[in-house]
DNA sequence: GCGTGATTACTCGGATACAAGATGTCCGAGTTTGAGCGG
DNA sequence: CCGCTCAAACTCGGACATCTTGTATCCGAGTAATCACGC
């Protein structure tokens, strides 16, 4: 039960659009290097952040990724269900009467986490981050 | 992110063994037939849940898995860490000063879905389970 | 009836196999910008 | 100076390769209870 190291890409990534360049295109190429890691499977988590409307991609020369405008909004766990999808963390695989009081449980645990990743935004950090 | 099914395997195990079965050995052949599971696998289960001190094994005739001493207090936390082991969700792969702002976030609502775990004992289930 | 050995019913652990998912690369296609060039 | 073309700099998306992990099986070894048999 491990977050994929996609995600680890796709927050950074995030936390540097936001604090860099909250409003100018940055090119693959570019956050690729300032994150150390490989522009095409960066470029990845980038195409699933855009499909999930965090940010906006921009073609052609001096193109690159930008945020949408209401950058404000953008939570950890926006981003994360981004890249992991929204499924539950824990499906029953036993067919008992419906519903399955072991997955009430973790369910109800995993809402806790979301409730902390929901409220979080990824702007604070910004300032946390530039202060 | 998502438990694996052995994790679920291991709680519906476990509160079999809680509600049906408190202090006699059940063997894996049986456990694995109420389950509807492969014996071998869910075996390799058990003897994860051994090693945690969560249950105990007799080995021989009339053998099979016995809960321990102190099952009022197993929850749910204990059998996942068991399963999946402690280690946290989250590891941020970049080296940048030390502690990582994300990183933080992150352990911290994890820490929110464990105390819930914790705080749910099988035991509890058990009781709803039966009555 | 009692001890001894064989059988049976278990767990334990390692080796292996297979499938799925995470990670990463490569490349062709489409798109926009900007430079160069000819009128 | 204007408009056309072409190259460069991008993203996009699919195909592919590799590695790890989850899921599952098989088998031999060890262990404890029970049964059978002979004294």
């Amino acid at each position: 039960m491990k977050y994929s190291q996609a995600t680890d890409y796709a927050l950074h990534a995030m936390l540097f659009l936001v604090a860099e360049a909250p409003d100018k295109p940055v090119s693959v190429h570019l956050l690729a290097e300032k994150l150390g890691v490989s522009q095409t499977y960066l470029s990845k988590m980038l195409t699933k952040l855009v499909k999930a409307g965090l940010i906006h991609s921009i073609s052609g020369a001096n193109g690159g990724y930008r945020l949408k405008r209401n950058q404000e909004d953008i939570s950890f766990l926006d981003i994360i269900h981004a890249i992991e999808g929204t499924t539950s963390m824990f499906e029953c695989s036993f067919n008992h009467g419906n519903e399955c009081l072991i997955q009430q449980v973790v369910i109800d645990a995993e809402r806790q986490m979301e409730q902390v990743l929901k409220s979080k935004k990824i702007t604070e950090l910004a300032k946390q981050f530039k202060g």
